[in-house]
RNA sequence: GUGGUCGUAGCUCAGCCCGGUUAGAGCGCUAGGUUGUGGCCCUAGAGGUCGGGGGUUCAAGUCCCCUCGAUCACCCCA
């Protein structure tokens, strides 16, 4: 028999821990629903050269693309993030703008797996395309600030830059390439390398050996232009009138080429591991044009669900697991009794489990206790005969026997109101 | 892609350095101790071709090589 397992890279999410996923998706919809962001759900593959406007010199692009040629001789390509789809979805359908949307979903990149990092790996997010209003960004920094902080998390350090427009940026990027050649005896061999592809990401290396040599490096602030300035002014204005704390870190680069202006990445101070940037985006004015649409601001993050959650193992926090059931049936006489029950039970509104197989009492028992309901109902061989049930309350230990038809009101008064699944026609 | 560490029951691990009778523990699971009652306790049981392949040896979980996988770091990024 051949045995299976999964790929490296991926895993499966298994209970209770999926159940914290779903939570986890829940109240981040919860948080951005409330500033108006509606759900959007892309296609999880696209046409390659949507995924190409990430950049050329970028790993994610190069070299870790999941990408095929189909049936119909498309060159296709897993999405390797949502961003670049929600702006080829902008200039397809052409929607109104501001459009705010969230998204929730797995990304494919072809690396080796380590804390943090999978191959097929999930992230929440939000976009907003069609408006270049600073308070904008604030009010996207701010949201990914707010969901933290209802996840419970305290230890989120907010970082931001602007790399300017796409002329600033392009100065700047010649002005670092100088620069790093004027000292390259001095830099790793890794970042002479990176220097070659991309001298902005040479900012970005932990190795010390570079330390000394980027502490001296140019800073982007005096190539900005004046309106890309005054912006990263007004949102850094906008930011302290909210009270949202932040760094301004002229360093933060972000791994992307689109990105435009303002900057941005949430750190997990309490993760000490690489992966420690939990979530992070900026603006991309110009990816909507460069995907065939019209000339099209937009700026959104994204968060990464395992990240995240390892941020909240750290601080113990956001403790969700599988949710519970409200009631659990024993019948120890054939099981059809706890068939039926359960049917009308659930349909009532009660979650309702029950065991199978005909076990002994005791063996129903342990499995009612297991299940964290916080009542078991018993249906012996006398309840059958009489046509009632024991009602247990399992933390009490306090057990009554009453008729069937008094059961759901009984358990309204034990477990709390529910309501119907299916109201009567 | 490069390097370090590690693969023994469902899970967490001991045994490996110094090869030698039927490979262990805790937790979990199943059953019994209660003639209809969970959690605690006691008892018993099920469950492993020691990741896979090759080699050395009279003998390999234990030593050597290869391979697959996991993990951590670099790289990259969320």
């Amino acid at each position: 028999m051949p045995s299976f397992q999964t790929t490296p890279g991926t895993r499966d999410i298994l209970p209770p821990q999926a159940g914290r996923w779903r939570e986890f998706t829940r109240v981040f919809a919860s948080v951005v629903e409330s500033a108006g962001f509606e759900c959007f759900v892309p296609p999880m593959f696209e046409e390659l050269g949507v995924f190409q406007r990430l950049g050329d010199a970028t790993d994610v692009v190069t070299k870790e693309m999941y990408d095929f040629t189909d049936k119909g001789g498309r060159h296709i390509a897993l999405r390797p993030e949502h961003t670049a789809s929600v702006c080829r979805a902008f200039a397809q359908h052409r929607p109104t703008p501001p459009w705010k949307v969230w998204y929730s979903g797995s990304n494919f990149r072809y690396e080796k797996a380590q804390a943090g990092r999978y191959r097929q790996f999930d992230q929440v997010g939000i976009e907003a395309l069609g408006a270049d209003d600073p308070q904008l960004d604030v009010e996207v920094i701010a949201l990914g600030w707010q969901f933290y902080a209802e996840l419970g998390l305290r230890n989120v350090q907010l970082i931001i830059n602007s790399l300017g427009d796409a002329g600033d940026r392009g100065r700047y990027v010649d002005a670092l390439e100088k620069y790093f050649r004027s000292r390259i005896t001095e830099l790793s061999e890794e970042a002479q390398q990176t220097l070659d592809r991309n001298p902005l990401r040479v900012l970005d290396s932990k190795r010390e050996q570079d330390a000394a040599v980027i502490a001296d490096a140019p800073s982007i602030s005096a190539f900005l232009s004046d309106d890309a300035a005054s912006h990263f002014v007004a949102v850094r204005a906008g930011l302290d009138a909210l009270d949202v704390p932040y760094v301004v870190n002229e360093r933060l680069v972000r791994g992307l080429d689109y990105y435009r202006r303002t900057t941005f990445e949430y750190i997990a101070t309490s993760l000490d591991n690489a992966q420690n940037a939990v979530g992070g985006g900026g603006r991309y004015d110009g990816l909507v044009e460069d995907l065939g649409g019209p000339a099209t601001p937009g700026i959104g993050f994204a968060l990464g669900i395992d990240r995240t959650l390892m941020a909240c193992d750290a601080e113990e926090v956001f403790p969700f697991g599988s949710p519970v059931i409200d009631v659990f049936i024993v019948d120890t006489v054939d099981g059809t009794r706890a068939t039926a029950l359960a049917h009308s039970l659930r349909q009532a509104g009660f979650a309702t489990d029950r065991a199978y197989e005909g076990r002994s009492m005791k063996s129903q028992m342990k499995a009612a206790d297991r299940s964290g309901a916080g009542v078991a109902i018993i249906i012996g061989g006398t309840e059958a005969e009489e046509g009632t049930c024991t009602v247990r309350n399992l933390s009490t230990s306090e057990q009554t026997t009453i008729p069937v038809g008094e059961l759901q009101s009984h358990l309204q008064s034990v477990v709390g109101p529910r309501e119907p699944r299916r109201r009567p026609s």
